[in-house]
RNA sequence: GGGUCAGUAGCCCAAAUGGCAGAGGCAAGGGACUUAAAAUCCCUCCAGUGCGGGUUCGAAUCCCGUCUGACCCA
């Protein structure tokens, strides 16, 4: 057997084993082992691009194969699996770009992640592996999306879950929604009409971000500030296209009061509130003046302050409203138009980005304010949306900043309404203050009039939001900026909906029992790029005709050809992985009720199923809110038996690195910078660079591969640094310099066990180091007790970089040590086995075990033998500190006093005067007042 | 502009409830071993916690202000 630690060997032997040994299956309901309680344990999984991995990605999945490592020798059955985000857009660019099937290029990288990953030694269950654009998983997408499309939302519905939750509104059947008597006698035609104004999926004329010349739609992500595309750099225009969305806006509620059940970072919860972005206040209407055309029109507007109606000097609406066209005044024709135009070709974010100069244009009319009858110029101006709201605004300068702008570079009216507290302008003050100035003068100016001054703003809002209501005028109300969620895309790479549309354009979903509906194979995957903002989309799937068009019990009909979101397919992984080779069910019941059950401590039934799900902060909103939609669906409909997917929810930092640059600002990579000192220097030029600390990206050449540090120094001197780099929370700089820290602990550990050869020596060294008795070193002893507590303790809170750094300290007194116990040493290997696997199977095998640790008992300690029996503390006199003392840990306040007092130092400061107080704090220190 | 988090040694990071600023690692210096180097082992060195106030017997920790950085929102 080889004396030396060839890691190498050793991992590629272990890993093979594991595999051989199925090592880490988890068992399912009914098979051995599923009598234990579960933990469910989870990553992110990825999006396998073709660069592979570099050693950012690994972070989250190495801490979370320590915690479910941790967690099966507490006894635990743990579901730990991986799977593939597989569909997507860089395939499919690829594809386009090199006729390379995306399917092809998908599974390239799906082999080179895996590959990557099980040489990292991750202990997941592969036999769970799923890949999203397979036909067996995106079969079950389509069924939910079937589900979903054959659903509607009522939110008076209260009922009962499966463990007792009293819930109000729900998903229910379509075939359960009440029809009206009047559409009901309209006939069949009519009842589809509305019912298919009330499904959780509905096809609706939206504004997107249309880019003629990649001949898709773009998420907001994907345009740049200046409103082109990020591939490519072509321009992209706002057109309302025809598109599927799903009704998320139902659940905004849920979505948000459901936050507070779940161990989520604050700053999550806080991203998802503040995107649900839930404000109460009111509509308020206002009356066109005048007769033609547009008398008799009304502007409904949205605002969270009421209480300001008396400020309001003038209205604005968006480009898009509707009533641009119809109230503008002949005169103001042709510049309305010219400026709406302009606008279109705007993103949003440029629009409404508060730095950038208002822009906005007069139509001529004019409304009424409904509270002091005031007539009020209504202007077209792009900062505001169509999206939000109603799309049109009441500005009140006074007292809104954007609105303050706009009426300071257009010269429009601005009065106080709100005086603030003592000390502030009014002028652009939007904070709470007392109503004034509403209305002007003293008492009313017209019989009825509201009147607000005097009143806190709070009262301010409800009595006239109370006004406007008895007098039809407007209602209170809640609005959410969450909008409903864009579902479709021009693309190839995805799932295909399951619908089916007619000659008429009466649409059907397809029979859940002729599902998968199979993506084609096409050729070109070409998008039908044109130059015309107007042309109306070809997708890539209305060109495999022999797919499109279906007959059906002698009808004709065509396929929509649009194919599904990224996000679909992640949606609801986290079930499939329960359950991933069900042919009949998304998942079975039982298995979900064993995998996404559980208990909290106080013994009511855990609110979500899995109870750790590590990733990054960057899916904080859309993923992580597009699942907990698709599981309270499932949940309303009684597939799911929990309300929420993820428990406990854990965001692991980013990995930085050194970006070297020369003076030009040209990215150096790592192979050609040397240091001299401390100082960064090009190998070739000599020239003096400088360095940053930046994300790794391939572009910045700072880019760090597992494998090359595998290679060098093994998967176990990888997993152990990236955990002891800092906290896993925190973002650190890679430093490959430092690995070799952590390198020299597995090294020490090795040979703990395997005695080094010596040199000269001819005769084989034995086998075990002959150090290791049977008898328990003493004077490790204790700190062995103490390892484990601070291990046990620190793994439990994620906190791995202060686990290791303790048992670095264990190793080193190990290793001074002359004699070691061989149960110690046992229960120390187990206490290593999460974070370093591989080697500790191997001294483990080697102590003489012959099977694997991975399910041996997790170590105990004693409470009693991690404490000393001494302590010293520290005296201080007057806050400073002058000396320290030894006494045992259990002396009185008393004693430890007067063991200070004996200390000469201390006698010769106090020197005789009264002690005015004296504070003891136990096991610290001791000081005293004079 | 608003919000959240963070700033401790040359670097990465530790320090329940306020209680001796240091657990660990890297780097640096010295030494042992070696013809030498690498590897290994031993020893040593270094900050008063971004900055300015306040509360307290006592502040990295709490409060106020301020600067810098990251992220989110506008």
């Amino acid at each position: 057997m080889n004396s030396i630690y060839d890691f190498n060997e050793i991992e590629l032997k272990w890993q093979r084993y594991w595999d051989e040994h199925q090592t880490y299956r988890a068992a399912n309901p009914g098979r051995p082992g599923s009598e234990a309680p579960k933990f469910y344990i989870l990553d992110f999984f990825p999006y396998p691009s073709g660069a592979g991995l570099h050693v950012g990605h690994p972070l989250g999945y190495i801490a979370s194969d320590i915690m479910a490592r941790f967690m099966r020798m507490r006894g635990y059955n743990v579901l730990h699996p991986m799977g593939w985000d597989a569909f997507g857009l860089p395939a499919e660019q690829y594809a386009v770009e090199s006729g390379v099937h995306p399917r092809v290029t998908t599974q390239k990288n799906i082999a080179t992640y895996k590959r990557q990953l099980k040489t990292i030694g991750l202990s997941y269950d592969w036999d769970r592996e799923v890949a999203t654009c397979d036909e067996d998983y995106y079969h079950w997408t389509q069924w939910i999306f079937h589900k979903i499309y054959n659903s509607w939302y009522d939110p008076e519905w209260r009922w009962t879950d499966a463990d007792g939750r009293e819930v109000v509104g729900a998903a229910r059947p379509i075939d359960d929604l009440p029809i009206p008597p009047e559409v009901k006698a309209q006939g069949p035609r009519a009842v589809a009409e509305y019912q298919a104004e009330h499904r959780l999926a509905y096809l609706s004329e939206v504004p997107v971000n249309w880019c003629p010349a990649l001949g898709t739609v773009l998420s907001n992500e994907e345009v740049t500030n200046e409103g082109r595309s990020d591939r490519g750099n072509h321009p992209v225009y706002r057109r309302p296209l025809k598109q599927w969305m799903l009704r998320i806006t139902e659940y905004a509620d849920r979505l948000l009061t459901d936050l507070d059940l779940l161990d989520w970072p604050e700053s999550i919860k806080l991203m998802q509130r503040n995107w649900i972005g839930r404000s109460e206040g009111a509509y308020v209407d206002f009356a066109i003046e005048g007769e033609g055309p547009a008398g008799g029109n009304v502007i409904r507007v949205f605002t969270t302050r009421p209480d300001t109606l008396f400020g309001a000097t003038y209205m604005v609406l968006a480009p898009e409203h509707r009533l641009v066209p119809i109230i503008t005044t002949t005169e103001h024709h042709e510049e309305v138009q010219a400026y709406c135009r302009q606008a279109q070709q705007k993103s949003e974010l440029d629009r409404t980005v508060a730095t950038k100069t208002k822009t906005g244009i007069f139509t001529g009319a004019y409304a009424i304010n409904p509270v002091n009858r005031e007539p009020m110029p209504i202007w077209v101006a792009d900062y505001v949306l169509i999206s939000y709201g109603t799309g049109s605004i009441m500005a009140v300068p006074g007292h809104d900043t954007r609105d303050l702008e706009f009426a300071e570079t257009f010269g429009l009216k601005v009065i106080e309404v709100v005086r603030p507290p003592q000390g502030e302008d009014w002028r652009g003050f939007v904070g709470d203050g007392v109503a004034v100035n509403s209305p002007l003068g003293d008492g009313e100016q017209f019989p009825g009039q509201c009147l607000l001054n005097g009143l806190p703003t709070p009262e301010a809002k409800k009595t006239i939001t109370k006004w406007l209501e008895e007098r039809d005028l407007g209602e209170g109300t809640i609005q959410y900026k969450l909008r409903d969620w864009l579902f479709s895309r021009q693309r190839y790479w995805g799932e295909p909906f399951p619908i089916l549309c007619r000659a008429d354009g009466s649409i059907v979903s397809v029979d859940e029992f002729e599902l998968p509906v199979t993506l084609p194979d096409v050729e070109d995957f070409h998008p039908h790029a044109s130059d015309d903002p107007d042309a109306e989309p070809q997708t890539p799937l209305s060109r495999a005709t022999d797919w499109v068009t279906v007959r059906h019990d002698g009808e004709e009909y065509r396929r929509e050809t649009n194919t599904m979101p990224q996000w679909a397919g992640s949606c609801w992984y986290y079930l499939r992985f329960c359950d991933p080779h069900n042919e009949h069910a998304l998942i079975d019941r039982a298995v979900e009720r064993y995998w996404m059950g559980g208990k909290l401590p106080d013994g009511t039934p855990k609110p979500g199923g899995v109870d750790l799900y590590i990733g990054g902060a960057e899916h904080a909103v859309l993923h992580l809110l597009y699942a907990r939609f698709w599981h309270k669906v499932l949940y309303d409909l009684g597939y799911v038996s929990t309300p929420e997917p993820f428990h406990k929810l854990f965001n692991q930092g980013m990995i930085l690195a050194f970006t070297y640059r020369d003076a030009r600002g040209v990215c150096i990579e790592h192979e050609q910078v040397e240091f001299r000192g401390e100082d960064p220097y090009h190998k070739q030029t000599g020239e003096k660079l400088a360095a940053t600390v930046e994300k790794m990206s391939k572009s910045l050449k700072n880019v760090t591969n597992p494998d090359a540090i595998i290679d060098e120094y093994g998967a176990d001197t990888l997993r152990l640094y990236e955990m002891y780099m800092g906290p896993l929370e925190a973002s650190k700089p890679w430093n490959t310099r430092d690995i070799i820290g952590v390198h020299r602990f597995l090294q020490r550990v090795w040979r703990l066990v395997v005695p080094p050869p010596v040199e000269g020596q001819t005769e084989p060294p034995p086998p075990l180091n002959p150090k290791i008795t049977d008898e328990r070193n003493e004077a490790l002893e204790r700190l062995l007790h103490k390892t484990i507590k601070k291990v046990s303790e620190d793994i439990a809170r994620l906190a791995y970089n202060t686990a290791i750094a303790k048992m670095i300290v264990w190793s080193n007194e190990a290793s001074k040590a002359d004699t070691l116990g061989r149960d110690q040493l046992e229960r120390f290997l187990r206490l290593l086995s999460p974070f370093a696997p591989h080697l500790s199977e191997e001294l483990w095998q080697r102590l003489g075990h012959t099977e694997s640790l991975a399910r041996e008992a997790w170590p105990t300690y004693e409470e009693a033998l991690t404490r000393d029996e001494t302590v010293e503390l520290a005296v201080q006199i007057e806050g400073k500190l002058r000396d320290r003392v030894t006494v045992p840990v259990d002396a009185s306040d008393e004693e430890v006093v007067a063991a200070a007092l004996e200390r000469p130092i201390v006698a010769k400061e106090v020197a005789g005067k009264p002690l005015k107080r004296t504070i003891v704090v136990k096991g610290r220190l001791v000081n005293l007042i004079v």
